[in-house]
RNA sequence: GGCCCCUUCGUCUAGCGGUCCAGGACUCCGGGUUCUCAGUCCGGCAAUCGCGGGUUCGAAUCCCGCAGGGGUCACCA
C-alpha cells in the first residue's frame, strides 16, 4: 500500500466548529495511525462567500487541539501551493484535457434560462438534470461561460470505508460545473484535481458529499484517474431536532469552549467520540491513544447528537487526571483578580484544593477568590443555614471564641488542624455540621469551601485568626 | 417528488444467529464518605432493539416490505 494520505480541506467562510473540525480530527488520525501524512488544504474558489480571518482561526484551532498537519498553507510541503485560489492554471491544464477528449464544454445558457429548466422540473416534481438541455453545438469555451462536464450517465456501486458498500443509479449522473465563469474551479472539480496532484489516499468528507459521490466517479474515470479510499462521517447533530448541527443551531466556535475552561483533550476526546468507539468500554482517550486504536471501518453510520453535559463530565475526569504542575500551567489566565500579585507556591496550594471540584477551568474565581482576598462577613449565610439559624448569637461568640483559641494553639498543618478541630468536637460537644459550618463560613463567607483542615491550612494561621475576629466584630 | 443513507435506554453507544427477557457511559434518583460544594464509592430508574412479515430449532443480529428521520437534486463547499 502507498504511503497514507488524507487531507483536511476546510473553507475559510468563518470559524470552525466542533461539526467541521471532527472531519479533520479524523482525517488527521487515519494518517498518524498509519505514519503517513496530513494535509491542510484550503478551499477558497468561492470568493463571495470568504470571511476574513478565517484562516488564523482555523490555524489557531488545530494548533490548540494539537493536530498538527504535515503540509499545507502555513506549513510548507512539496505539493503546494495549497490553496486553491493559487492554483487555477493546474484546474485550467486539467479542464483542457476534458475538453480535447470531448469531455467538457462550454455552457451556453444564462442564469435566467437555467433557472427556468429548474422551475419547470420542479413544478414536473422532476429531479432537475442540466443533461436533458445538453446543447447540440455549444460554443467554444473562451472562459467566460461556465465550463460543463459531458457526463456519462452509468450505474456505480463503491465502497465506503465508513458506510460499506453503496450504489447508484444512472439517473444521479449530471452535467456540473467544472469551472465557473468567474474563473475559479468548482468543489466538485477542484478537490478531484487536487487530490490526485497531492496523491491524496484516503477522501474523508461529510455526509453531504454522498449524493454527489457517482458524479465524482464519473470524472475520475474521464480523466482516467482511480480514485482514493472514500470515508464519508455521518453528521453531528444539533441539540434539538434531528438536523445537523450548523452554526445557527448554536454550533460553537472551537476555541469558544477553550475560552470556557474546556480542555483540548477534553474536547478531543469528545468530538472523537462522537460516532465512534473501539469496542471496549474505555470512555476516555488520549490523542496518542486515538492515533493508536482509531479505525474508520468502527464510526457509526447515524448522526451523533452534541451532548454538552457528556462534555463536561469528560472535562471533569481530564481536569483531575492532570498533575499539579500541568494543571497550573493550564490555569493561567483563569485565576481571579485577586490572586494577581499572588505568588506560585500560594496559587499552587490553593490550587490542589480545588482540582477535584473543578468542572471547567472558568470555575477556578469563584472557588478560590477568598483565598486571595478578605471576605466581607455576612451573617445572613449564618442565619439561613438549617443547623446554624437555631444558635444565638452568644452561643455563636462564645463558640467561636472557643474554636480561635484552640486553632491559635495548632501548627497549622492540616494534619495537625484535623487534630485541634476533632479535639475541639470533643470539649464543645457539638456537631461537626455546627462547629465546622461556623468555623468555615467565619474564615471564608463562601457558598463551599474545601474540607475546613485543608482550607485553614491553606489560608494560614495568621489569616484564620484575623477573619475569625473579623466576623466577630461584625456579629 | 426522484435518488441515496440512517433507525438499540432521554443522550453517546456495545452487540455482527444461541453466552442478551440486551452490557457500558452521561444525565437523573437513593445511600456511604466527620460541615458545605464538588469528587469518589455503592445501589437504582431507564430500550418488548422503528413497525410488519418471513428464514431458522433459535433473530437486536439474515431477507423482504412499510414507516419515520436525514442528505441531495447551486456558476456553495
Amino acid at each position: 500500500m502507498n504511503t497514507v494520505r488524507t487531507r483536511y480541506a476546510p473553507s475559510p467562510t468563518g470559524f470552525q466548529h466542533v461539526g467541521n473540525i471532527r472531519t479533520g480530527l479524523f482525517a488527521y488520525l487515519v494518517a498518524r495511525h498509519f505514519d503517513g501524512q496530513f494535509i491542510l488544504r484550503l478551499e477558497d474558489t468561492d470568493k463571495k462567500r470568504e470571511v476574513e480571518g478565517s484562516i488564523d482561526h482555523l490555524l489557531q484551532c488545530l494548533k490548540t487541539l494539537g493536530i498538527q498537519p504535515d503540509e499545507g498553507v502555513g506549513f510548507g510541503g512539496s505539493h503546494g501551493p495549497y490553496k486553491q485560489s493559487e492554483r487555477l492554471p493546474l484546474y485550467k491544464e486539467w479542464a483542457q484535457r476534458l475538453i480535447d477528449a470531448g469531455r467538457a464544454y462550454a455552457d451556453p445558457y444564462s442564469p435566467q434560462e437555467l433557472e427556468a429548466f429548474r422551475e419547470q422540473a420542479k413544478a414536473e416534481k422532476r429531479p432537475f438534470l442540466y443533461r436533458n438541455h445538453r446543447p447540440q453545438n455549444p460554443p467554444k469555451w473562451d472562459g467566460s461561460q461556465p465550463l460543463r462536464f459531458k457526463s456519462d450517465p452509468k450505474s456505480y456501486q463503491w465502497h465506503d470505508e465508513v458506510m460499506g458498500d453503496l450504489s447508484t443509479g444512472p439517473e444521479v449522473i449530471d452535467d456540473i460545473i467544472l469551472i465557473k465563469s468567474d474563473g475559479y474551479p468548482t468543489y466538485n472539480f477542484a478537490h478531484i484535481v487536487d487530490d490526485a496532484d497531492m496523491q491524496v489516499t484516503h477522501i474523508i468528507r461529510g455526509q453531504e458529499f454522498i449524493a454527489s459521490q457517482p458524479n465524482y466517479l464519473n470524472i475520475y474515470e474521464a480523466l482516467g484517474l482511480e480514485h482514493p479510499i472514500f470515508a464519508t462521517m455521518p453528521h453531528i447533530l444539533a441539540p434539538t431536532g434531528g438536523k445537523k448541527l450548523g452554526k445557527r443551531d448554536g454550533a460553537k466556535d472551537v476555541l469558544d469552549y477553550i475560552r470556557e475552561g474546556i480542555v483540548p483533550e477534553a474536547l478531543l476526546n469528545f468530538i472523537a467520540s462522537l460516532g465512534w468507539n473501539d469496542g471496549t468500554e474505555q470512555e476516555i482517550f488520549s490523542k496518542e491513544e486515538l492515533v493508536q486504536k482509531f479505525s474508520l471501518d468502527r464510526v457509526q453510520h447515524s448522526g451523533a447528537r452534541f451532548d454538552e453535559q457528556r462534555l463536561l463530565w469528560m472535562n471533569g475526569q481530564w481536569i483531575r487526571s492532570f498533575n499539579l504542575d500541568d494543571l497550573y500551567n493550564r490555569v493561567v489566565d483563569f485565576w481571579p483578580e485577586s490572586a494577581a500579585n499572588a505568588d506560585e507556591n500560594r496559587k499552587k496550594v490553593v490550587l490542589s484544593l480545588v482540582q477535584d471540584r473543578l468542572k471547567t477551568l472558568t470555575d477556578l474565581p469563584i472557588m478560590t477568590n477568598y483565598f486571595f482576598t478578605e471576605p466581607t462577613p455576612d451573617w445572613s449565610m449564618v442565619r439561613n443555614n438549617k443547623q446554624l439559624k437555631k444558635l444565638s448569637d452568644d452561643d455563636i461568640r462564645t463558640l467561636l471564641t472557643t474554636a480561635r483559641s484552640a486553632l491559635e494553639a495548632s501548627d497549622f498543618t492540616s494534619e495537625a488542624l484535623q487534630q485541634t478541630l476533632n479535639a475541639l468536637l470533643e470539649s464543645t460537644g457539638q456537631k461537626p455540621g455546627i462547629l465546622f459550618s461556623l468555623v468555615r463560613l467565619s474564615v471564608s463567607w463562601a457558598p463551599f469551601s474545601p474540607a475546613l483542615n485543608d482550607t485553614l491550612a491553606a489560608l494560614g494561621k495568621e489569616t484564620s485568626l484575623r477573619r475569625i475576629d473579623a466576623s466577630l466584630q461584625a456579629l
